[in-house]
RNA sequence: GGGUAGAUGCCCGAGUGGCUAAAGGGGGCAGACUGUAAAUCUGCUAGCGUAAGCUUACGUUGGUUCGAAUCCACCUCUACCCA
């Protein structure tokens, strides 16, 4: 059995370039890792590997979602498991690449035994206000509560869905997974890509100038209705505000560079905590 | 040429005598983060110092005042209006 090949790093690090390359060396195949590169028709914004680059390698999970269905770290292990053995079995190297950090930490370390996200629950929680929730966790469940940001609605919503759907403490349940961490660790192999700020900077405005040169307008255009999906992708509302004519172009490759830049830095530091990684300075 | 409005920290912008190293936002920097993650959230952000503190800061120069980003005068620049 042949270990997977990880490569990670920010955005605009070039990844894909060195999945290429790597994929060449150790006889591989490319497995996505990223968030947004999953769904089909997003491909401009989302920055996948062009035609040319999937001709060379067999590439997979890119372009495998559709706009309609919500994705999250579990579906894309789903996804992405069956796929990594395939590869395996037939004697390959999976290159798993991609930036995002939480579902390569699912992937390489697995889950702990949660419920999974419910829509109903969730949009029940959205519609109350943060201290309400906040009350009830600190009711249901102290100890996560002490160990949540409670100024960020997001965990307090999934800390409480937690005990609401299982009636247990995500205290209790969420304790116990982190303990294999270190040895899984060991295992695995893979390398992070960095480069220094101005390089990664340089890169970003160079691909956003690009992906707003060649159809990223005309595929947000066509996504529309499916916004609340891929819409969070980068880009995806900043173009849109471009098609309402309410920025300029100018304005709108700004901002987009700008949440960019710093979406970079997040994964940078999501990815020094992956200690297994190996730097790769470029 | 005349008139009016304005010039604040990296940027935008509030502040119209002391509570102002100067609200707020952006940007930048650092961090958190096991099922929304390209998401969400937190901290810091003039310089020197471990600190007390010191120094430099609100276009320029000067003035009024115990005290000025705030009041006065000159000058410089910007925007708009009239010629």
């Amino acid at each position: 059995m042949i270990r997977p090949y990880y490569i990670c790093g920010p955005t605009a690090s070039g990844k894909s370039t060195l999945a290429l390359e790597m994929a060449h060396k150790l006889d591989g195949e490319i497995v996505n890792a990223d968030a947004f590169q999953l769904y089909r028709g997003l491909e401009i914004v989302s920055a996948a590997p062009s035609a040319a680059e999937f001709a060379q390698v067999p590439h997979h999970l890119y372009g495998v979602l559709d706009p309609t269905v919500s994705a999250d770290a579990q579906l894309y292990v789903g996804l992405a498991k069956p796929v990594i053995a395939e590869i395996q079995s037939r004697g390959k190297t999976p290159i798993v690449t991609g930036g995002s950090g939480l579902y390569l930490k699912f992937l390489t370390h697995g889950a702990a035994p949660l419920p999974t996200a419910d829509a109903a629950l969730r949009m029940e929680m959205d519609a109350r206000p943060l201290e309400d929730l906040v009350a009830q966790l600190q009711q249901l469940d102290p100890v996560e509560a002490s160990r949540t940001a409670l100024q960020n609605r997001r965990f307090v919503s999934r800390a409480l869905e937690i005990c609401l759907l299982s009636g247990q403490k995500a205290s209790g349940l969420r304790d116990g997974w982190e303990a294999q961490t270190a040895e899984i660790s060991s295992q695995l192999r893979g390398i992070v890509i960095q480069r220094t700020r101005p390089d990664l900077h340089a890169r970003i405005a160079l691909r956003t100038r690009a992906m707003l040169d060649s159809g990223a307008l005309e595929e947000v255009a066509a996504l529309a209705e499916f916004s609340n999906n891929c819409g969070k992708a980068i880009g995806f509302r900043e173009i849109q505000a471009l098609l309402a004519g309410e920025i300029d172009r100018a304005t709108c490759e700004e901002l987009i560079n700008a949440a960019t830049r710093q979406y970079a830095k997040r994964q940078e530091t999501w990815f020094r905590r992956e200690k297994w990684l190996q730097a790769r300075l470029t």
